[in-house]
DNA sequence: GACAAATTCAAACAGACGTTTTAATCTGTT
DNA sequence: AACAGATTAAAACGTCTGTTTGAATTTGTC
């Protein structure tokens, strides 16, 4: 258990409601987290999500779309990806990512939710990969193919794509054992900055040797 | 739910458990596996696990135990990895660790296992820390350690170890996502040792950009 | 074969869970 | 003030969970 978001408190039961899911759902996962428990934390009783939302599923629902759409999440579009060098792009997409994974908003919600997906699948996996992950992975696939002069649908730049998502969401769920493994590290801003770099400083020599590699390899039939 | 490994059924009960429990601890994680399923795959009685194991909790240490003892998961030590460059040793332990995670038998067991305790921390969690992570947190350690040149305990040596763990781990426990998001990426063994090769490759150009970037840091405050 | 211990079995238990019910309370409108 | 609809509240329901019980059965030993 952590400490409570210093979020001011909505007043409706509706808005409460959604606040403590989004933060008990990204805690523990859909299934693992109790309708009582989000309730005791909005204040409000059993019944309400039932009357609000039809079930916990209908809750949960609710909570990704709102993670990701009204706040804003999917804004890596906005995030004039394009326009940027590739290179950049792939630094702000990485800082982006872990500061809203380890920050303590709604915005945090969504990573910490997608990751418990991973390991657990929900009944509302489906459209989770469809509406949340899928175009995640598709951005980040664009600007990977840039870095290395293929396709976002290539094997080379899939591989990529997953190396890069592996460390982000390996260091924004893994923070249990990570604070027994490494005490010192404690997640406050500057040293999530400095994983950020790390993990884009790795990656993109990563990427850079894999075009290379590939480019050796196969030097004769070379695509693009 | 995926079918069943082909292993041979042992006669007595206590072994039926803990083949039945390995599987479906390490398919659904400690909390959302049920007794009763367990009991059904073994074909045993549902009191047949306290009896033989106390409790839940006693089968699911045992499980653990057995899975990086017994069949010697913890042979990274006899690896000799010492003895090997330190590139080799560390694309050994990648396709070790990646091959046994992917496969069907009992060492597939305890990387996913551990892979569920990363996303939701069970009651066995210190143990399952102190007893199979941290050692294999440690032998990481001294060979990245190696390749940078730097203390095992350095964080530069640990950034690079959590860069390469969250590599494996998610190839090994995001496959539901994989197999909607890549469907062609089956993880056949031919394409598990393409992704070893890969994290080996994508890994090992990242640490030494990582070494070679800290030391022109440090001497003339040169940035990339 | 007889006995005691070990093991298995069907059945039930207590608790937690999501959900539903029914009544009480609040809110806005006339 | 009076009413209707929306919202909240307490209690209970049915189901699933891990666990326990006590009798039945098997196993090992003499």
């Amino acid at each position: 258990m952590v400490a409570a978001p210093a979020i001011p408190v909505p007043d409706d039961t509706r808005a409460r409601l959604i606040e403590a899911a989004g933060f008990i759902f990204s805690e523990q996962g859909y299934r693992a987290a109790t309708v009582r428990d989000i309730c005791t934390r909005a204040n409000a009783n059993v019944a309400a999500i039932n009357y609000h939302f039809r079930d916990k599923l209908g809750l949960y629902v609710e909570v990704v779309r709102v993670s990701m759409g009204t706040h804003g999440e999917h804004d890596l579009g906005q995030m004039q990806l394009d326009a940027k060098p590739a290179a950049e792009a792939l630094r702000l997409l990485i800082a982006g990512m872990l500061e809203r994974a380890l920050g303590r908003d709604r915005a945090a919600w969504y990573l910490r939710i997608m990751s418990h997906e991973l390991a657990q699948p929900s009944e509302a996996f489906p459209r989770v990969v469809d509406e949340v992950i899928s175009p995640n992975y598709a951005s980040l696939r664009g600007v990977l193919g840039r870095l290395l002069g293929r396709e976002p649908g290539d094997d080379i730049t899939r591989l990529c794509a997953h190396s890069v998502i592996g460390q982000v969401v390996h260091f924004a769920a893994a923070r249990p054992v990570i604070n027994i493994l490494w005490p010192t590290m404690k997640m406050t801003p500057p040293q999530v900055a400095q994983i950020a770099k790390h993990i884009a400083d790795f990656s993109l020599a990563g990427i850079r040797a894999t075009g290379l590699n590939i480019v050796k390899e196969n030097s004769g039939k070379r695509k693009i």
